[in-house]
DNA sequence: ATGGTTTTTACTGCGTC
DNA sequence: GACGCGGTAAAAACCAT
């Protein structure tokens, strides 16, 4: 099978330089500094597999993928500009105006109705935010297809285009795991968060029947070491004191970036990469204060040995050690 | 609307480089 | 003196009812 490297106009978000997209892997990856832009994408290739070039120029018979992003489905049809017929033959001028004539009109009905306008319309704004979020395209098509159902049960009406789409895309995220905070979706549509968070709702009730569980602890950490440029041995640590914790009953009720935060501060300490608070605050996009509460009661409850166990304390000993104490490794 | 919980804001004091 | 850190009180945000 061949292997294609396709190089696309985005831009790094680390270095600024372009990006390479290897979309055989799914992945698209800086050229420069080597930081995963999207993966798991889908293979955007020909679905089939070609053994050799003859088989391969028979098989070469679609355009672009199909795809649920694009109101119809990408599936239009293009009425040539030639002036020649498939035999290669000079078409007469009566024919050249009636094709002129279809032209026209298969634009026009492509877009017809209102309905499919202003499908229209939201389906590009949501390819639009996806671009703005660097999401992977399963994530978009996801959204898409969320929405178009709530089109179609027409629960979309006369509530904010913006609010819709936002909603539909952090649906997509949570249902296909991929870490963007109801913030950061605001900040793409310029749509306020609690908008967001209430048509969510509003989706969530229309178009799912199954429970869509929240983004476990890891991806928290993972998207948070990714953002930060950090020691991998820091999520490795960061993650394994978290498996070690997290069904405990101190973090109930209480955010997850939080969490994850004071998972890798503590981590960073331990290994002694020392990342500032103010450093993983920002880009948790919490603050320093969220970050010390939390580590206070991890510390607080948690004792972490040497070889890395982590042993819950009983209550005598909750107060006696300091925070200090238990970065020194017990 | 309300009340309970969590997070943020703003500020202070301490130790270190 | 700038910086990182730990702490607190009060305001703001959040959430279930």
């Amino acid at each position: 099978m061949e292997r294609r490297n396709r190089s696309s106009q985005k831009s790094c978000p680390f270095c600024g330089k372009s990006i390479i997209g290897d979309c055989y892997r799914g992945e698209l990856i800086c050229s420069s500094c080597g930081f995963v832009v999207e993966d798991h994408n889908e293979y955007q290739g020909p679905e089939w597999k070609a053994m050799d070039l003859e088989e391969k120029q028979r098989k070469v018979r679609v355009g672009a993928p199909r795809t649920l992003s694009l109101h119809d489905n990408g599936l239009t049809t293009v009425i040539g500009t030639g002036l020649k017929d498939s035999h290669g033959i000079s078409l007469s001028p009566y024919m050249r105006m009636s094709i002129k004539k279809m032209k026209k009109w298969q634009k026009r009905i492509r877009t017809a109705s209102s309905e499919e306008r202003s499908l229209s319309a939201v389906l590009s704004k949501i390819n639009e935010i996806s671009n703005n979020l660097n999401l992977p395209k399963t994530v978009t098509e996801t959204a898409a297809h969320t929405y178009r159902i709530l089109a179609k049960k027409k629960v979309a009406k006369s509530r904010s285009i913006m609010g819709m789409a936002g909603a539909s895309i952090y649906l997509a995220c949570r249902k296909c795991r991929v870490s963007r905070s109801l913030k950061e979706v605001s900040r793409a549509t310029n749509a306020d968060k609690r908008t967001i968070a209430k048509y969510y709702r509003l989706v969530l009730k229309e178009t799912e029947k199954e429970y869509v569980p929240p983004l476990s602890l890891g991806k928290y950490i993972s998207k948070l070491v990714n953002t930060i440029k950090i020691d991998p041995k820091v999520e490795r640590l960061a993650i394994h004191l978290m498996s070690e914790i997290s069904n405990s009953k101190i973090f109930d009720g209480k955010a997850p970036a939080g969490i994850a935060a004071s998972f890798v501060y503590i981590s960073s300490m331990l290994s002694g990469a020392h990342v500032p608070q103010r450093e993983i605050a920002e880009a948790a996009e919490v603050t320093e204060v969220t970050i010390r509460n939390r580590s206070r009661e991890i510390l607080n409850n948690f004792m972490i040995r040497q070889y890395l166990k982590v042993i819950p304390k009983d209550g005598d000993e909750i107060l006696a050690d300091r925070y200090h104490k238990s970065l020194n490794l017990g």
